[in-house]
DNA sequence: ATGCATGAGAT
DNA sequence: TCTCATGCATA
């Protein structure tokens, strides 16, 4: 069964960031968030100063997921102790990951870049746990225990097929087409919006995407 | 494993 | 305001 049908969205988001622990965004990539070429076009400058051709190889990319996969769970370790041990690797700019993003790399589902930037990475700790396949590992478990919980909005399966017919027509809805659009759902438009920038960042997930 | 969300930087 | 990397919360 499903666990729900009615949406149950009356929270603003008043989270503004407090906690030390709970998040840390670092800028992982090299700048420029516009690095992938408009038009799904792979291809190289012509100058590798740190990768080379075949690290940004889809099909190697593939392949070294796979592998660090299978050797992550013969090492009896899961994917939060593989984003929480990334800290303990001491690499410049490289503080920890969740196990939402480790999961995502081993399924392909982040962007090209993205799995561009973390493999080097992640192949790292993989030779650093093979390597002193000794130790155990010891976690920080330190949370503090008085923040607010993040609620997750639940748009409702018929307001979704209608987000997934807009989308069809319109990826892109200006402001005001959002604020139309959430108003005929009765979502709010901050919903709507999120809704529709998260699709966009499907569309452009490397799995399967039709570029190989 | 995946949905909805945040925030920094690009546009 | 969007993109992009990333994560909390939850199925």
């Amino acid at each position: 069964m499903h666990g729900l049908t009615h949406l149950s969205h009356h929270h603003q988001a008043a989270l503004s960031m407090s906690s030390p622990l709970t998040h840390h965004h670092h800028g992982l990539l090299p700048p420029g968030g516009g690095l992938l070429p408009p038009g799904g076009g792979l291809c190289n400058n012509g100058l590798s100063s740190s990768v080379s051709e075949a690290d940004t190889d889809p099909r190697e990319l593939e392949a070294f997921a796979e592998r660090f996969k299978q050797r992550r769970i013969k090492l009896g370790v899961t994917q939060a102790d593989v984003g929480g041990a990334l800290a303990n690797l001491k690499i410049p700019g490289v503080g920890s990951l969740s196990q939402s993003t480790i999961c995502r790399f081993e399924s392909l589902t982040l962007s090209h870049n993205n799995m561009i930037a973390l493999k080097p990475i992640l192949q790292a700790w993989l030779e650093e746990a093979e390597g002193a396949q000794r130790e155990k590992m010891s976690k920080p478990d330190i949370y503090n225990g008085g923040e607010k919980k993040r609620k997750r909005t639940s748009i409702a399966a018929p307001e979704k097929r209608s987000l997934e017919a807009y989308f069809a027509v319109q990826p892109r809805p200006s402001s005001e087409k959002i604020a139309a659009i959430a108003e005929k759902l009765d979502l709010k438009k901050n919903v709507v919006r999120v809704w529709f920038c998260n699709q966009r960042q499907k569309q452009k997930r490397l799995k399967f995407s039709a570029a190989h």
